[in-house]
DNA sequence: AGCTATTGATAAGT
DNA sequence: TACTTATCAATAGCT
């Protein structure tokens, strides 16, 4: 944000990148101080730097702040009993939301339909699929993913570190009593629970990226190869 | 920093104390974003609003980042053993893919461009995309994401049954014997976990989203708007 | 939710 | 390392 804008991604120079991380880490503390005093609510930002230095900025103390975010993150609660069976067909509606649908229809037409015969009506149905469709939707769809992804995450953390006391427990309670007959769990180790996104890297397209559009904000060029892009605004 | 500038201190309308703190609230996550990229360092910001609801930014799992913190602080306490760390990673990377950054960054551009000046060239990039890349990659894309999820469930599935498994034999073995002390378990109950689909609860970094979609399907990239990891790449 | 006039942050340069 | 300044980015007040 100054002289020239700067792509998004790790600054090589080193010097330049220890300027640019007190500047900013600066400026966010500054940011994040405003916002407490402002809003009136409470603000903690932990930085570690690569050399493993720790910087942290807080409206209240730190550690009341964790505190609070693992109360949050981490309630306990009831016993269960039964499995969430609706999950998937909750799945399934989501799969077929409606907008995306729209979308698609619109896109599978367009594609039937030779480019030379477009009409400045389907130009415009692009752009209002577009504008007001698809992309407020994806995002929030993406948004929406990525929570519950994450929300799945945390049940199975709690999940996991519950199964690792209960078998303690047992462990504990069984020690030196090799009379007392116990079913064999059954166990979801912890590998396999990890493969379940190791298996899943096969369906990642790409590899980290670095064509990806790291510039910020809007204003790069867009294909930088194709002239007829050049002009473009994004 | 705006029409008018205005004093550091609390901001008395509620209603527009509620609007700035959304706005900088995503200002603040975008410019902790930026730090942990541009500088390569891990950044955790912790946001609690005055009405106790939790909004986080973290550049890797902020859990790992309480735990370095509280290392570093108190590095005497050596905390708890990793769980499934590189999950959100993960999932950020797959938020990322290449085809559908491309394609997004086709409707990005297609967006702000006049639809009367589109050339029969650009059209052609419509089509080429819509049909190549788009539709299928989408299609992909929302099928991967279920399958994550349908295998997180999976996994949830398993611990959850391991878990009443487990629980049962504690209570059978400990069964009259009022004497042996048991740590209470960490339970997730069924509502807990149910409702990781019905609601955004923990992570949410969206306000008053009534009108949220809760349909899933597509995960777009990234980075727009200021919103975390999660955003509007068209 | 969008839109700008302004203020604020900051990449280079000194 | 700190200061300067041309630019880019964030956002306050409105609609």
């Amino acid at each position: 944000m100054a002289r020239e804008k700067i792509k998004l991604r790790k600054i090589e120079n080193a010097a330049a990148r220890q300027v640019t991380f007190s500047k900013r880490r600066q400026g966010l503390f500054k940011k994040a101080q405003e916002l407490a005093i402002l809003c009136d609510v409470d603000v903690g930002v932990i930085v570690f730097s690569s050399t493993g230095k720790l910087y942290e900025f807080s409206s209240q103390s730190m550690s009341t702040i964790i505190e609070k975010y693992q109360m949050y993150s981490n309630p306990s609660v009831q016993p269960d009993q039964t499995l969430k069976k609706s999950m998937v067909e909750k799945s399934k509606s989501i799969i077929q939301d409606n907008d995306i649908t729209e979308a698609t229809r619109l896109l599978r037409y367009l594609k039937r339909k030779n480019i030379g015969e477009l009409t400045l009506e389907d130009l415009e149905l692009i752009e209002n699929t577009l504008e007001n469709g698809l992309c407020r939707v994806l995002e929030k769809k993406g948004e929406k993913f990525m929570e519950e992804i994450r929300d799945l995450q945390l049940k199975g953390e709690k999940l996991t570190a519950e199964n690792a006391l209960l078998r303690q427990q047992v462990m504990e309670i069984t020690k030196g009593k090799e009379n007392v007959a116990l079913p064999d769990p059954i166990v979801v180790s912890q590998d396999e629970w990890q493969s379940c996104w190791s298996t899943s890297s096969t369906l990642n397209f790409g590899e980290y990226d670095d064509n990806f559009d790291t510039s910020l904000k809007l204003g790069l060029p867009f294909y930088e190869n194709g002239e007829n892009w050049h002009s473009c605004a994004l």
